[in-house]
DNA sequence: CAGGCATGCCTG
DNA sequence: CAGGCATGCCTG
């Protein structure tokens, strides 16, 4: 379930904007339209190829975040599984855009280090760095070097590698790249937005979540004084625990709202530990979502369940039982409880510290059934970190339960004496749908894009991939078709040949299972295969040797729209490759961009030849009443006749003001709109029933890409 | 899931404050202590025994619903299950508070008609008063006479008859009334507040949704144009069906979101169809919770879900595919949707009308696998409802299977021959729990409530079965102790005799079981049982012979307790007999009533003699840092220094607002407190880890008490 | 779509 | 708390 707010995607899209912005060559105009979202968007044509770019639903959503990246990537893949090239025969006659790739040679090439922006002075030390600027470089391609930005939080830049499973990429991975192709690869980074660390405890208020975090550090480290944090086997205190600790999946089992109690051990401990504190993050610990923050489901984070009446954070999955917890958010947009280390007691020689767990791993559009773990931190009063803990957790109804469940799962299936934290835990089988299936059926069919050009078809491509990747829930729910086809044979050829054979070979295999194991312990990372060893902030190799992460500057250009029957032509050229900048979410004026809406049949300009269009009357029972189009085009009259700020600005649709009890469910349906206006009866049962819908992917995807268009096309 | 919010909730204890003003005497001053809500209470001291309330929560949770009622019984049930008397010889010396209770003759005595404000013109009929004022007269005890209002959303006022069931109110209900006494109870009546109808698409605006709201009538009626909703037995169009209707449990099996045709037919049409128009309303079928709103879950009702990306009205759980549907909040605030009747099209006799269900019928939150009925009711465009059909549904992922599941069940309890519409519909299990189990392990236990005096003690029970008759969620989480152990006896009894005797005493036993059936086709009230026939108003039989609702004004005065060292007193005598208002939310000045707040052990003035106290060490593992008392003046302080905007004028505790995000952990607690102030450290564990929330229970209940006291203590 | 698992929750 | 059901969802 997608967290966030409308507001915050908006921001997320403007932000996306600023950095995409790239110095792009417009050739000539056409349309190229997208049947099932239908969105018509004029772009250059530089291509002689047509090609199609497969995705099962029925729209080309964008609503990508912040800290993710567009990998632009040439030469095209002509060999990759997803490209179906079709003939050129096509009496299409698009236009394309024309994207233009430079690796800029002046970003810094650790990736260890913050590119600077240019002129701008050297990136102060990592750890510095992190504190000033909450920007997170997160990178896609899995054979791209890694150049994650340690944080305070336990999450830090150090990836994981990914030299165990050389075939990783392949299933995990969306990329157009040849896995052969370890440099030179251009791609679009973009900085992590700053994260506003605002009240969270506001309703509805998921700032920052849901969207792509950096890649959490799963290794543990005890730091200079002898960090580690223990859970007691079980609790021995009443007959039915609140908690057991398994050593054989070595995995805290919980029921929900429990307190459970966390030993912090200080091997070595500083003379004043008044200075530290605890931070307590939860991760999701499965490969596909480690990017993905861990919160509270909507039932749960309700400021009407029990638990937040007296709470002014409901969307932290992690509470401590202390009174001076601070519930945070880091500047990874990660929620975490931070606790001070509390002095020792007279007994023991660890300090408790009491954690609860606000929802049930299985929770709907919240964790739900994904795998987590928490991320213990030591750090001083300046957020410093000093030591790591990564402890799996399960939380469930019936810990005793699933923990039984799940050790005999692993006696089966592990052999004795291979240690468990050796061996990625893999105990119970995991689901592959994250949304609750709501949408309707027609959702879930594979639609074609036809694009003529490979400039145009590269582009979408990578906003695909980018979708992708900042969508781990909507890739769980609809595949990317190329991946599945190479992920789905890998799985059958490994399940086939799977004779416990305990190897790397077989560590594949059962990442390919499909399942979310955890890769706590594991040296692993989601989505990227590194070449250089993972290095730790705690450790003492900060000088990283690995070729540099390639930073190129992509130029894209696009075309404008016609608006209200004329050619607003402007242009922008942005520089964005590697450039980071303090993302306090700055206010556009591009908020004002006409959307061409058409269906595919009725705008002449747009080849239906091999379309791919939905049958209009078959879906539905019968006697369906079908919307008259006096009832859009009322609608969309309604909304595009409101003043426009500014005539050569571009506009960002945006969702209209929450619906006032008098309107009726057509009003619902809003969107600008610019001539031609095209519309037929015969509408497809997605635009009938859904429609464009003000916040929806569509327009979203619209809204980038006039926003694109917009802005290069003063350039023509 | 209580899906208000915090504000909506402080409206209703505005409203049920402005009810409950009653003329009290106030005989003497001490503190009536809740041991587990650490609230204490100076109550006036009138009666000579000390009785015990026994509750399940640590809390006297008193967030109670407009439209309910507060059963103030007389006499005394001494013989009621769940009353404990304490000796006498406690040491307490607490006040309390004296309930004088009068039946006022004036009322009108039909249960079909509203009662008037004293001096107001006698009431309108039924249907037109109900159209004007959005009140409805809900009453809880089962062997009162039934006076719901008739709304014109299909939901009315007749009450379908227990007589089958003569033993149900003793499990279903919440009385202290032994079942003999049928006349003569006094009641305090409170009117549901006017439902505003405000825009229900607004984030979290689950307006008068939560709530009790009346008994919807569940028994079709053609009305004069023949009126009937049909569905096809099984979708013939495509392989996997949308929906099945099984014929032998009379119920439509659907997935979440799939369009669903339902045939609307109309044996006698009128001349001019275009008129009417289709109500359809979802209703829960089970007894318990025939007046409870059925909205959609939080999670399916987030803006951010799919569904509710190009749809405004993301808590109705019954969409139509309409364009001209219109999503309304009923005056009796149930959420509906309502279609035109469209012209009967070229082909079939009947209207099609494509309903959809947003919510899964286990959505915890929302439906919560209580079975759900749709009521369909044919209008006019007055809104007068012409005719009545009532459908079953079931929204499960999995309809082919759970079909089966319930006609194999269904075929292997009833004997051949008998109509299923004849018998209660059980098809399969329910639970009994709704709420998610997110209350910690200290919360599930039996609190005693010592109270000294019957009065006192009559009205905590009145306000105990007012928020169990408000609650049913909670109801089910923490079932009354005493109807419990009543029930209990009861189910066991049964299940040994249920020897497939089909009688009325089977049906019984089959309501004994705990199963939540649908009452659909069955004329069973939820909560009530009425010595009247069944009235609808669509038939002829509107003049109503029964005897006629009871209604009593009931007197309570309270005292004050101090605040800033001072007692100030004052008093408010308000009548509420009966009285019916038009209650748009009423800004009230009482918005500053001091709260007192202390433990058991350190209030001198209170008991602690057998009070049941928490074991303040043992349910906490070991090393629970104590919060110190420091942390929690210090945040009460703050509060409490806020200015004061009448110092006579009682204080409402408000949640504070939403916590920024530098303010730690304890500034969530937030209370207003007065002198004196006592905290003792070895604080019992529900205060020291939820501690009195702001929005909580707790507060909810120490604020009426305490308005009450404020409002009464100037007449000492 | 059927079989079966995952997992919350009810029952005894 | 164990056994088992209810029910969403994954797999083939
Ligand atoms: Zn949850
Ligand atoms: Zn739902």
């Amino acid at each position: 379930m997608d967290t966030r707010r409308p507001d915050e995607l908006w921001t997320d899209i403007d932000l996306l904007l600023d950095d995409l912005q790239s110095p792009t060559e417009v050739t000539e105009r056409q349309q190229v339209m997208d049947p099932s979202s239908k969105i018509v968007a004029t772009v250059p044509e530089d291509g002689p190829d047509l090609y199609t770019i497969q995705a099962p639903p029925p729209t080309l959503p964008l609503d990508f975040m912040e800290g993710d990246q567009i990998n632009t990537t040439k030469p095209l893949p002509d060999n990759a599984t997803t490209v179906t090239p079709l003939p050129d025969n096509e009496t299409t006659s698009n236009h394309f855009i024309n994207i233009k790739e430079e690796r800029d040679e002046n970003l810094p090439t650790s990736p260890e280090q913050s590119p600077s922006p240019p002129g701008s002075e050297p990136s102060p030390p990592l750890q510095q760095q992190q504190q000033q600027q909450p920007l997170v470089r997160v990178q896609s391609a899995p054979h791209l070097p890694q150049s994650h930005v340690s944080s305070a939080m336990g999450v830090s830049s150090d990836t994981l590698s990914f030299s165990s499973f050389p075939n990783m990429q392949k299933v995990m991975m969306y990329t157009l790249q040849p896995p052969s192709v370890q440099t030179n690869i251009p791609t679009l980074i973009m900085p992590q937005p700053s994260v506003q660390p605002g009240p969270s405890g506001v309703s509805g208020g998921n700032s920052g979540m849901g969207g792509m975090l950096d890649v959490p550090t799963l290794t543990d480290s005890k730091g200079e004084y002898g960090f580690t944090v223990l859970v007691e086997e079980k609790e021995r205190t009443t007959k039915s625990p609140m908690w057991l600790m398994s050593l054989v999946t070595n995995k805290l089992y919980t029921n929900i709202n429990k307190a459970v109690p966390f030993e912090v051990h200080l091997g070595n401990p500083p003379a004043d530990r008044s200075q530290l504190q605890v931070r307590i993050v939860p991760v999701f610990s499965s490969p596909q979502f480690l990017r993905t923050n861990v919160t509270r489901c909507p039932n749960h984070s309700a400021p009407n369940d029990p638990t937040n009446h007296d709470f002014p954070y409901p969307e932290y999955v992690v509470r401590a039982d202390h009174p001076l917890a601070d519930y945070v958010q880091g500047a990874n947009g990660r929620l975490a409880v931070v606790v001070p280390l509390d002095p020792l007691q007279d007994g023991p020689d660890y300090t408790p510290i009491l954690l609860r767990f606000m929802c049930l791993g299985s929770c709907v559009g919240g964790i739900n059934r994904r795998p987590i773990a928490i991320i213990l931190t030591l750090e001083n009063n300046q957020g410093e970190c000093l030591g790591r803990k990564v402890i799996d957790v399960r939380v469930c109804a019936c810990p005793t339960r699933d923990i039984k469940t799940d050790e005999q799962a692993a006696k089966g299936t592990k052999r004795k004496g291979v240690n468990t934290q050796e061996t990625l835990p893999m105990y119970r089988k995991q689901p592959r749908l994250i949304e609750p299936k709501t949408d309707s059926e027609e959702d879930d069919q594979i639609f074609t894009i036809k694009v003529r050009g490979a400039a145009l078809y590269k582009f979408l491509l990578g906003v695909k991939n980018m979708y992708y990747e900042s969508h781990p829930d909507y890739a769980q729910q609809y595949p990317d078709i190329s991946q599945h086809s190479v992920s789905s044979s890998l799985i059958h050829k490994k399940k086939a040949t799977k004779k416990e054979v305990r190897n790397k070979q077989e560590t594949v295999s059962e990442l390919d299972n499909g399942l979310w194991e955890s890769v706590t312990g594991s040296p692993t990372n989601s989505d990227h295969q590194v070449d250089e060893p993972p290095t730790d902030p705690l450790e003492t190799n900060t000088n990283n040797t690995s070729p540099s992460n390639r930073i190129v500057q992509s130029q894209l250009k696009v075309l404008l729209v016609e608006r209200n029957g004329i050619n607003n032509l402007g242009e922008s050229d942005v520089t964005n490759g590697g450039e980071y900048k303090h993302l306090q979410p700055q206010t556009h004026e591009l908020h004002d961009l006409p959307l061409v809406i058409t269906t595919t049949s009725s705008n002449e300009s747009v080849t239906s030849g091999s379309v791919v269009s939905q049958p209009s009357t078959k879906v539905f029972p019968r006697h369906v009443p079908v919307m008259p189009v006096s009832t859009y085009q009322s609608t969309m009259r309604r909304v595009s006749s409101e003043p426009t700020r500014t005539k050569q600005t571009p506009r960002i649709l945006r969702p209209p003001p929450s619906a006032s009890p008098a309107s009726h469910s057509p009003g619902r349906m809003v969107c600008i709109r610019t001539n031609p206006i095209k519309i037929e009866r015969n509408l497809s049962p997605v635009m009938r029933e859904g429609s464009v819908s003000p916040g929806s992917k569509e327009m979203l995807a619209a809204n980038v890409l006039s926003e694109r268009f917009y802005q290069d096309s003063s350039f023509t």
